[in-house]
DNA sequence: AAGTAAATTTTTTTT
DNA sequence: AAATTTACTT
C-alpha cells in the first residue's frame, strides 16, 4: 500500500471510504485527481473490486484520459483481466444507449445518429423555415439555447409550451420550433448532446430491469467536478446509484463554471441531503500555488455572496509577486506576453506555460506574436480538427451509410463533390420529402423509382445525378458489411469513403495549396482510423461516435511548452507559469455576465479558477483599447483587478497604468466608500479596496444607471432568465432613466464623454444631472470607481 | 448550376 | 476583421 504514503490524512481518509455515498469538497490544487485516482486502484489492490465494476465520470474527454493514464501507470504489472471504465457523462450514455435503447421504444434504433451543434442548427433553420417564420426574427442560435436550456433542466417541449404566456409570441414560435425539432430528431434517429442524457435517464427510469443490470455492472462509482453536474446528470447518477449507493463524488463549489450549461450548484451543496449517510471529507490543503497566488484567488472569490466558506492554505512559500501589465492594445498585449514567455523560458526551459483568455476570439493575437517569436505553443479548443470541413463531409457519409435516415448528413454530401445537383432538384426533392413525411434518402428512391417515373420535375440530369449518389451511398454501406469481419473494419470504409465519392478526385484535380492541406487532413482522418483499427476496435460507430463527442479540448498535450486556451478549458490543470490576459470589464467578466449578479459571480469563480491553474508565477495583463467586431473601443479595466490585492501585485506597465492609480488611492475616503458598498461598518484591515465591486445591490443599481447612458439603444430586455423582481425594478429604473432627454449645451461633458481629473486622471462620463451651476456629473475612474462631481468645481479637462 | 461579388453577421464558456 | 450567407453574373 505504499501508494497511500504519500496522502495526507485528508485524502487517505477519501480514499480509505469504501462503502455508502462519499463526498470529497476538494479545494484547488489539493490532490483531487490524485485521490479518485488511488481510490480506484485501492478498490482494485485492496478490495477485490473488478476493475469491470468500476465507473468513473468526468466531464471532458481530457479528464477522462489524463485520469485512464494515471490509474493505468499505478495499475502496471498487475495482470487484470479488466478496466475500469473512465468516461465522460455522454460516452457514458452512447454506450448504454447502443446497446439498450430499443427498450425506450420511442422509434429510436441502435443505430442512432449523434448531432452535433452544428447538425441541431441546421435541423432548426429547416424547421423555422418549415414553420413559416424568419431567421431573421427568430435566431436559429437562441432557439437552440432555450431548446438545450429547457432540456437540460429536464423538461419536454410540451412543458415549454405549456409555460408560454399567449402575449409572448416569441417564446410560442419557439415552443413550436421545438417540437418540430424534436419530431425531426426523431424521423432521423438521431439524438442531440442532450439528448444523450435524457434518454439514457428516460430509459433507466421505465425500465427497472436495466437499471438493475448498471447497478449491478457499476458498484462503485465516481463522479469527478461534481460541482457541474445539471439536473440530468444528477438524475443519472441518482438512477446508477440507486442500489449500492457506493458514489463518491469530487468537487469544489467555488469552481462551479457551466452554469450556462444548467450545472446545478445545490447538487453539490446539497448532497448530504440527496444522499443519506453521506461522509463528507474536506481538502482544504493547497499542493500547488504558492502563498502569494492563493492569497490572490482567495481575495477575489472572497467577493461572492454564495458560496461555502472554505479556507484553503499551503506550506509552499510565498513566491512572487503578481506581474501586472497595462497595455495599448491587443498587439502589444500579446507582444508582451511573448516576449515574457521568451525570458522566461531561457531561464526555465522546463517550465511549462499557459495564456488563458475568456473567449476564443482573443487566441489569434496570442498566436501570431508567438509565432513571430518563434516560440512553439499549442492550441486548445476554437477549430477542431473534426470541425473541418472536409472531415465533416467524410464523416457525413459515414453516418449516412450507418443511418440512411440522417437527413443533415445527406444534405451535407448530396452535392458535394459537385455533381450536378442544384437548387431545383433539392428543392423538388425536399417538397416530396415533405408531402410522404419521409426522409431524403426515401424520397431520392421515391423519386428515382420506375413506378413513379415521370412524376416529378426533375430533370434527366438530375436523376443520372441522384443514380450516381445513391450508388455511392449503397456502395459504401456494402463496404462496410464486407469490411465488418476483416482486420480493419474502420480505415478501409473511411479511405473507401474518399476515393468511391470523388472527394480525393475533386481535391487532387485542384491544384491550389488549400486542397493539399485538405488533402493532408483526409490523411489524417485515415491514419486516425488505421489506429483505431490496430487499437482493441469497437467498429466504425464508435469511431464516428468517438468523431462527435470530441472537442479538440482532449487534444491537450502537457509536454507543449506553450499552451493557449480558455480559462474553462484550463479547469483540471495546472502550470509553473501562468498569463491571464484580457482583463477588462465585456471580456472578462463578459458583456453578457455584467447585467445579471448570478452571472457575475460564476465569472468571479472564473476568475478563481483561472488564477489557482498557476503554481509560481502568475501575470495579469489588459488594454485599454480593443477591437470588438472590427471596431476600435477603449476597453475599462476589468472589475476583478480591483478585488485583487494590490499590495501583491509588482507592475511593470510602461508610464502611467490603472494599477499605479489605483495603488496610489489608498486614501481612508476610499476604503470606507468599498466598506460601505460591501455592507461592511469597518474596513477589514487586511483589505486593498480601493474601488468599487459592485457585489451590494447598491451598487449594482448604480452599476445600472450608470450603464443607462452608455449603450442607450440597446434592447436586452429580450429572453431574459426570470430574475429578482429587485433586479427587474433596477431595469425599469435604467430604463426610464435611458429616456430622459440630456438637454446639455454643446461642448459640456455628455454621458460617454472621456475626460481628465486632476486626482483621479481618465474617466468616462456616466450620468449628467441638474442644470446650470448645478450641473452634477457621475464618471467612472477605472481604479478609484465612480465619483459624484459639480462640474462647475472639478476642473475637468477633455481627455 | 456554379462561381464570384456583395452584404450581413459574428463572440461567451463545452459535451 | 473574418466568416458566412445572399445576390448576381456567366
Amino acid at each position: 500500500m505504499e501508494y497511500l504514503s504519500s496522502l495526507n490524512d485528508k485524502q487517505v481518509k477519501a480514499v480509505k471510504h469504501i462503502d455508502g455515498p462519499l463526498l470529497v469538497l476538494a479545494g484547488a490544487g489539493s490532490g483531487k485527481t490524485r485521490v479518485i485516482t488511488v481510490r480506484i486502484v485501492h478498490l482494485i489492490a485492496e478490495h477485490d473490486v473488478l476493475p469491470h465494476n468500476i465507473l468513473a465520470v468526468t466531464f471532458t474527454n481530457k479528464a477522462a484520459g489524463e485520469m485512464r493514464e494515471r490509474i493505468t501507470a499505478m495499475l502496471i504489472g498487475r495482470k487484470l483481466k479488466s478496466a475500469p471504465l473512465i468516461s465522460t457523462f455522454h460516452s457514458l450514455c452512447v454506450r448504454i444507449l447502443r446497446q439498450d435503447i430499443e427498450e425506450l421504444q420511442e422509434g429510436y434504433t441502435r443505430s442512432f445518429t449523434i448531432y452535433d451543434t452544428d447538425d441541431s442548427l441546421k435541423v432548426i433553420k429547416g424547421a423555422i423555415k418549415d414553420l413559416g417564420f424568419d431567421t431573421k426574427q427568430i435566431a436559429p442560435r437562441q432557439v437552440l439555447n432555450a431548446i438545450s436550456g429547457s432540456k437540460n433542466r429536464g423538461e419536454d417541449h410540451e412543458l415549454f409550451s405549456s409555460r408560454v404566456d399567449y402575449a409572448d409570441e416569441k417564446r410560442a414560435a419557439i415552443g413550436r420550433i421545438f417540437k418540430a425539432y424534436e419530431e425531426r430528431l426523431n424521423n432521423a434517429n438521431a439524438l442531440d448532446f442532450d439528448d444523450l442524457l435524457i434518454k439514457t435517464v428516460r430509459l433507466l427510469r421505465k425500465s427497472p430491469e436495466t437499471r438493475a443490470k448498471y447497478n449491478d455492472r457499476f458498484k462503485y462509482i465516481l463522479v469527478d467536478e461534481y460541482q457541474d453536474t445539471n439536473p440530468l446528470q444528477f438524475a443519472l447518477v441518482k438512477y446508477l446509484t440507486e442500489q449500492q449507493q457506493n458514489i463518491c463524488v469530487v468537487g469544489d463549489d467555488a469552481q462551479s463554471i457551466y452554469g450556462f450549461r444548467m450545472a446545478d450548484i445545490r447538487n453539490i451543496l446539497d448532497f448530504e441531503k440527496h444522499f443519506p449517510n453521506a461522509k463528507t471529507v474536506m481538502l482544504e490543503q493547497n499542493y500547488r500555488s504558492t502563498q502569494t497566488i492563493l492569497d490572490a484567488a482567495d481575495s477575489v472569490i472572497s467577493n461572492n455572496r454564495g458560496r461555502k466558506e472554505k479556507k484553503l492554505w499551503t506550506d509552499n512559500p510565498d513566491g512572487d509577486q503578481l506581474i501586472y501589465f497595462q497595455a495599448f492594445d491587443a498587439d502589444s498585449e500579446a507582444k508582451f506576453v511573448a516576449s515574457q514567455i521568451y525570458d522566461h523560458r531561457r531561464l526555465n526551459p522546463k517550465d511549462k506555460v499557459a495564456v488563458l483568455y475568456r473567449t476564443n476570439a482573443q487566441s489569434r493575437v496570442f498566436e501570431e506574436a508567438l509565432r513571430r517569436m518563434r516560440i512553439g505553443y499549442n492550441m486548445v479548443g476554437g477549430f477542431s480538427f473534426y470541425e473541418r470541413a472536409e472531415i465533416r463531409d467524410i464523416v457525413a457519409y459515414l453516418k449516412l451509410s450507418l443511418n440512411t435516415f440522417d437527413d443533415i448528413a445527406l444534405s451535407r454530401v448530396i452535392n458535394t463533390p459537385a455533381r450536378g445537383l442544384g437548387k431545383a432538384t433539392l428543392e423538388e426533392l425536399e417538397r416530396v420529402r415533405k408531402d410522404l413525411d419521409c426522409s431524403y434518402w426515401e424520397a431520392i428512391e421515391t423519386v428515382l423509382s420506375e413506378d413513379f417515373e415521370g412524376t416529378f420535375s426533375v430533370t434527366p440530369r438530375a436523376v443520372k445525378s441522384l443514380k450516381l449518389f445513391r450508388g455511392i451511398v449503397n456502395g459504401l454501406i456494402a463496404k462496410i458489411g464486407e469490411c465488418s469481419k476483416t482486420e480493419r473494419p474502420v480505415s478501409d470504409v473511411v479511405i473507401a469513403a474518399i476515393e468511391q465519392t470523388g472527394y480525393s478526385y475533386m481535391l487532387k484535380s485542384d491544384n491550389s495549396e488549400e486542397s493539399e492541406a485538405r488533402l493532408a487532413n483526409l490523411e489524417e482522418l485515415v491514419n486516425a482510423a488505421v489506429d483505431y483499427d490496430r487499437q482493441e476496435s469497437d467498429g466504425l460507430r464508435d469511431f464516428i461516435d468517438h468523431a462527435a463527442l470530441s472537442s479538440d479540448t482532449d487534444k491537450f498535450d502537457r509536454n507543449a511548452p506553450v499552451t493557449l486556451m480558455t480559462v474553462h478549458s484550463a479547469k483540471g490543470l495546472e502550470f509553473p507559469v501562468v498569463f491571464l490576459v484580457g482583463l477588462e470589464d465585456g471580456i472578462f467578466p463578459h458583456a453578457r455576465s455584467i447585467n445579471d449578479p448570478l452571472e457575475l459571480e460564476e465569472e468571479r469563480r472564473l476568475a478563481y479558477v483561472a488564477i489557482t491553474r498557476a503554481e509560481k508565477k502568475l501575470f495579469i495583463t489588459h488594454s485599454t483599447r480593443r477591437r470588438v467586431y472590427g471596431a476600435e473601443t477603449t476597453a475599462e479595466p476589468s472589475q476583478f483587478l480591483n478585488e485583487l490585492p494590490l499590495d501583491l501585485i509588482k507592475d511593470v506597465s510602461r508610464g502611467n497604468s490603472w494599477l499605479s492609480f489605483a495603488k496610489s488611492s489608498t486614501t481612508l475616503e476610499n476604503k470606507r466608500a468599498a466598506a460601505a458598498l460591501r455592507g461592511e461598518t469597518h474596513a477589514k484591515p487586511k483589505s486593498t479596496y480601493t474601488g468599487k465591486t459592485y457585489n451590494s445591490n447598491e451598487a449594482i443599481a448604480e452599476f445600472f444607471k450608470s450603464k443607462s447612458g452608455k449603450d442607450s439603444n440597446e434592447d436586452r430586455s429580450k429572453e431574459s432568465k426570470p430574475k429578482k423582481s429587485g433586479i427587474e425594478k433596477l431595469r425599469e429604473f435604467a430604463g426610464k432613466d435611458r429616456k430622459e432627454p440630456v438637454a446639455a449645451p454643446a461642448g459640456r461633458f455628455l454621458p460617454g464623454a472621456h475626460v481628465r481629473h486632476a486626482k483621479y486622471g481618465k474617466g468616462l462620463v456616466l450620468r449628467r444631472e441638474g442644470s446650470g451651476d448645478n450641473v452634477k456629473l457621475t464618471v467612472s475612474f477605472p481604479g478609484f470607481g465612480q465619483k459624484k462631481l459639480i462640474e462647475k468645481f472639478a476642473k475637468l479637462e477633455t481627455a
